[in-house]
DNA sequence: TTTTAGCACTCGCTCGTCGTTAGTGCTAAT
DNA sequence: ATTAGCACTAACGACGAGCGAGTGCTAAAA
């Protein structure tokens, strides 16, 4: 399983970059003249074929068919990503557009987020997306509650992790703002710090108590509360600029893209793929090397966490093809989400440092 | 433009429905043949040809090539939805599948609509959608401020259609309870009943004056409610189900599906399009026929708005191919629209109306 | 021992051909 | 007005030839 990196001779990595990298930019299977041709490899095309079969015998490169050139095979893509990469100096331009980016001034998260990813997408021309990732024992902080009609209010809550969720109320009965402030004065006391998962018939007994044996008003009130406690650490996924998969070959047939679809529609194996991954670099998962997620099988994720005061509050990544602009998707990602991660107050890192996972 | 509806005999009403089913259920241009020999037609396929002519010569039909069946050209799609279609008759498992979505208790909008979404595209096989229409001069009714610490706080705004928003606000300098009250008490008093419009520099001073010249305070406050205003008429397209779409084959290339998904992603035609439509029944928008929005010319939207409390607060709706099955979708829309806003307050229709545009 | 030139071989791709087939339009007979 | 019959059309699939890019292998050169 583990790669034989320092086995390979500087020159089997200087063809395997140069195939990864003409596989990148053509899509097609690149052939061993091809590589004297263009490089800066001072050997013939047979010296090549050797090395590449060899290449392949080592489970980095692939053939559609005897006859065709080679591609990268998933391995051969994770090596290159982790130890041949070059780094991607941006455009003006690139650098520009993120910075006018933070110049919008978004009070929330959501919109941040989402705004990001859609510049991902257009910078990289890839299909961007911005996940708040599942949050374990998520528990409300403050309750506060704004009164509508003598009918229903809002019930506003905040949470650990820092969201904020509202729900319309509606009760049978009358409320008021006598009630209203009692009633969040009885959660804020007894109904913080618990999650969905500890809130006991016990709590709710006291609760009772305290709102005068108002069972029905705190019976709706605290399913909400439930509610919102589960909506809260359900993650979320917004997928931005899917027509840009279209453009490219692979992603021409119903298999890949719908497998692809298929799991933005699910969410929940992207969602569980991205929230197990900590840390703040930018991460890039291949195809389903790693085998937890079987659908995404013929394309890359790369995402970077989003941080805020020492937690990840979320992430930006784009989708696409295996043959994916590696250099430059890390480089704009590593930049975006570094520029985003400080316009949330975190600090921002000044080195340099290696970014693969 | 108008359709010679009356001009067409009782026979050629049913060849192009013959046709228009024909070509629903199997995908394929159909020829005369199959017409002669499926249904209880009495002529011959030279007949069944000969109308078939004059069919296209009305453009009611369209031939891909000379010796191909014909297809039901857009025109003849909306004279079948309009004319011909006869009654779907539900079947208990739907029935029974809306039943139960009614009876999850969902109190926000949002959730139901996303809810319901599902359910159609579920149900129908297609891909579905869900709106919150484009609402014009949206006003505040109410604010509420909820602190969080010294120098943050929450500010929620009821909005004139009922909905609800929230946004952190980070201020400069101290905030505490008796100021927030201060604040929303003037707010209350000051900028309820305005659109994003029709807030004025005066308004703006007034409210300075009211807060002790605090303008810091009030700048930061007001850009977010002009926000969160903007927000609220902004409208809203999500969509449940895209990989349905890649079964049906005249999606399997890049073409058509390249458009849908750019019109999905841009949201804005969409949303004109459903927002620009009132009333109360289901709608049927075939291809670009109405020539407003050029961009779905190959596929159909079928859309139910939802209705509470006698104003129109959403949509639901599938998107697919031209030769959708009409007569299911439109019976599954219909009801599970009605049940949607049946849940939300709305009166049930009892009287089976004419259902079509 | 490594590299390279040369060569036979493979296999997908592109044409063109051809027969098949499903469908049409037209005409003449009913 | 309808229908049977017939000639015609165009897509579709199979077949085969030629092409070309690319390989693996071998034997010679460095």
């Amino acid at each position: 399983m583990s790669l034989p990196i320092g086995e390979l001779s500087e020159r089997k990595k200087l063809i395997l970059k140069a195939i990864v990298e003409a596989h990148i930019r053509g899509g097609e299977p690149v052939g061993s003249k091809y590589i004297t041709e263009s490089k800066q490899l001072t050997c013939s095309s047979a010296t090549i074929r050797n090395e590449m079969a060899e290449l392949e015998a080592l489970g980095l490169l692939e053939q559609p068919h005897t006859s065709a050139g080679r591609v990268p095979s998933k391995r051969g893509y994770r090596l290159y990503v982790d130890t041949l990469l070059e780094e991607y100096a941006m455009t003006a331009k690139e650098i520009a557009q993120i910075n006018q980016l933070m110049k919008i001034k978004m009070s929330e998260l959501d919109q941040i987020l989402d705004k990001a990813s859609k510049v991902a997408s257009s910078l990289t021309n890839y299909t961007g997306f911005a996940i708040k990732p599942r949050a374990h024992a998520v528990t409300v902080t403050k309750y506060e509650a704004a009164l509508i009609d003598a009918h229903s209010f809002i019930l506003i809550v905040v949470a650990s992790n820092g969201a904020v969720k509202t729900r319309n109320v509606i009760v049978e009965g009358e409320v008021d703002d006598k009630i209203l402030a009692r009633l969040t004065a009885a959660l804020n006391e007894l109904v913080t710090g618990l999650d969905a998962e500890q809130i006991s018939l016990s709590t709710i007994i006291a609760l009772e108590n305290r709102m005068s044996g108002d069972s029905v008003l705190v019976n709706t009130v605290m399913k909400c509360i439930y509610e919102m406690l589960s909506d809260l650490d359900g993650g979320e996924l917004k997928v931005s600029g899917l027509d840009r998969l279209l453009q490219y070959p692979e992603f021409a047939d119903t298999e890949n893209l719908g497998e692809l679809l298929g799991a933005i529609e699910r969410k929940d194996e992207i969602l569980d793929l991205v929230s197990g991954i900590d840390g703040e670099d930018v991460n890039v998962v291949i195809g389903s090397e790693d085998c937890s997620v079987k659908v995404i099988n013929n394309s890359t994720l790369v995402f970077k966490p989003i941080r805020s005061h020492g937690k990840t509050v979320g992430a930006i990544g784009v989708i696409g093809p295996l043959r994916m602009d590696y250099a430059r998707v890390l480089a704009t990602l590593d930049s975006l989400g570094g520029n985003v991660s400080h316009l949330l107050g975190e600090p921002k890192v000044s080195d340099k440092g290696d970014k693969h996972d």
